[in-house]
DNA sequence: GTGGATGCAAAGAATTTGCAACCAA
DNA sequence: TTGGTTGCAAATTCTTTGCATCCAC
């Protein structure tokens, strides 16, 4: 999932382009999100950033003023909680995620244009979706004992 | 969506041949689960079955252990949340659901197939999905004043 | 009688909010 | 200077847990 070249560009292009301010902490944050590459939780993006444990408030500022000029997605976990994903602003996907350690692949199959039309159908409006897959990736696998 | 005749028959058998028992409680909450047919909150469910505020712990008690014999399904809310819904053991379907008042439609698309496949060749297994999709109801559409 | 169900109180996780101090543009 | 950003503390929402008591089978 290498980027392409301008990716940070522009990112930093579309922060600036709204009322939002580049300050030290969301570069770091930025640079976290694109060193990791995949998903993360927003603990876990607070320390790969190297910020303090109080530090989470900030980051669930950060990541919603990103979402907000949509370079961040959100993937909600199968129990609670959700993971956050640097994208480019229109690149829709959905993802398989392991239950157990988080890591997450590329989904690209999507029934976005049937699902908006039945909605409409359906009188609804603003209509939004959400797929995601879970399971047990390879490595997190249940030693295979006797037969469970 | 009228229930077929012996939905709750089938249902109380459910119940009876695991080591679940039915109670005054259960019966009543299967009862406005019945009588409201539609997914519902923990909380509206309580208020439904006239069962006090208190007994918000064992509607979720009773909830899991329906949805442990496969006639309750989880429907996760956008935000945060989610709704339970009364189900025939094998009736794997999705949701429309308007975030506003949570009114929900049945959604009979499903790419589970698909997606475990995909899942599989990645290593994946004990493979879930979560597929709904949200949006504003009729009812609840915004007065469409000046442009907003 | 026995083990599952319930009541009450309290814990828990993830996320949000209020407000004063701070700093990027 | 100005208004967005951050720090700290505390609140919120939804859901789960512990444990003694209760009741269905």
């Amino acid at each position: 999932m290498k980027r392409a070249k301008g990716f940070l560009q522009r990112i930093i292009q579309a922060i600036k382009r709204g009322p939002l301010r580049m300050t030290r902490k969301r570069e770091r944050l930025l640079g976290a999100l694109l060193a990791m590459d995949r998903p993360v939780s927003a603990a876990a993006l607070r320390d790969k950033a190297g910020l303090p444990e109080s530090d989470l408030v900030t980051v669930y500022r950060t990541l919603e003023a990103f979402e907000g000029v949509g370079i961040i997605q959100r993937i909600p976990l199968e129990e609670s909680g959700c993971l956050f994903e640097l994208t480019e602003p229109d690149d829709h996907h959905h993802h398989f995620v392991c239950r157990e350690c988080h890591r997450t692949e590329r989904l690209d199959l999507c029934l976005a244009i049937e699902l908006e039309e039945q909605a409409r159908k359906l009188g609804f409006t603003q209509i939004n979706h959400l797929m995601e897959v879970y399971g047990l990736c390879e490595d997190c696998q249940p030693a295979a004992a006797s037969g469970d």
